[in-house]
DNA sequence: TTAAACTTGTTGCAATTGCAACATTTCAAA
DNA sequence: TTTGAAATGTTGCAATTGCAACAAGTTTAA
């Protein structure tokens, strides 16, 4: 699950984080910790949790640029964006782990405890370029419709089944996609009606060939 | 410029780059270079050149999905979805240096020099999420307008000007924004009505508080 | 249990965008 | 320098989407 610190035992990790001088932190649900981190250069570990990093236009329009659990990772990334209001929101109780990265950069121990770590998180960051290209090729779609099918496709991607389980209820997969929640929902009965989709609550079977 | 060998000598790059296995290949102009590149983990190092990866769909939409100079990096990434037509095309004539992963994790030699190339490449992923994550906020905007002004912001985010100068013609501007091009010359043209903006070329004044 | 809050479904209408077509300008190769 | 190709500018029209408003269903917390 926490693949940055894959191979490592917990007080192994404890000893990294500790000389990495990473701080642990706990907040409550549907609390903004925007405020906490700080503008530097840091990767933030949810250790446990829920939290989505949100961004809030001038037309009130609500968008959902990540929605991260445990083992997740996030940045300095999406809060030096001044213009746009960027919020980091807990959804359920959560921990984070705050390290700096120049921390990792200072780090010169050539231990393989600290080897194994350093190559964990080269796969964490790789995969996490992956998943904003997926994200991209989603919404560089033009039309509702291509958008949902190019979502439905990632998501199956993966596990090789038809069958998807939204992480998250429709208002947010509309935030999610950037588009109208209600123009999604005028899309997705033209699919149902089209027999191309059934769903039923969170579960979408997708009834063509993928 | 390359930050994948900063702090690494030319002999230096040339043993690491020997020990990882790592190809390097040339391509001409124009060039589609997809084929070379396998669906394993990988990072390719673009040494010389210009390079766009391309997404093509079904209704004949052009998409850049990134646009890559030297010391710029690209990987299996864009590659591994099948649905959509992904191109690999050299802009100009390049060079470009392919690792895999796998190798890059395997390597257990712990001298120093091993470790600048890491923490480097490090570096390099963090940055690679952080402009994707800025392509993200770009793509999230619902309108033209809204999304050409997020783009100038992030243009001259680093740089602390309010002059733009395009890296691509206005056609490639609007297949890197994912609209229509003809809709963006008229949404130009009503910030240049409105005196937000002053084109000149590939040059773009703005003229507003940023 | 009940009421309030939230989520989902639906629809008409207005605004935005895509598309096609064509004119004009710029660029690049012969 | 000439000429064809590519890029840019412009516009009407159709298609798509956003928005608002409201009904119905579901969840949550008192």
């Amino acid at each position: 699950m926490e693949e940055l610190f894959k191979d490592i035992d917990e007080a192994s990790k404890n000893k990294i984080l500790r000389e990495l001088e990473a701080i642990t932190a706990r907040y409550e649900k549907n609390q903004i910790i925007l405020s906490s981190v700080k503008n530097d250069d840091i990767i933030c570990l949810i250790q446990s949790g829920h939290i989505q990093v949100i961004k809030n236009d001038a037309n009130g329009n609500h968008i959902i640029i990540e929605d991260l659990y445990e083992g997740d990772i996030f940045g300095s990334i999406s809060a030096n964006i001044s213009s746009n209001d960027f919020e980091i929101v807990t959804k359920e109780d959560s921990t984070v782990t705050i390290i700096e990265l120049d921390n990792i950069y200072a780090y010169n121990n050539n231990v393989s405890l600290y080897n194994t770590f350093i190559k964990n998180l080269i796969k964490v960051l790789y995969k996490k370029v992956q998943e904003f290209n997926n994200r991209i090729e989603i919404l560089t779609n033009k039309t509702i419709r291509d958008k949902l099918l190019a979502y439905f496709r990632i998501m199956t991607k993966n596990n090789n089944t038809k069958t998807i389980y939204l992480p998250f209820n429709y208002s947010d997969l509309a935030d999610y996609l950037a588009i109208n929640r209600s123009a999604m929902a005028r899309e997705l009965k033209i699919l149902k009606d089209e027999g191309l989709i059934e769903t039923k609550g969170k579960k979408i079977k997708l009834l063509y060939y993928i």
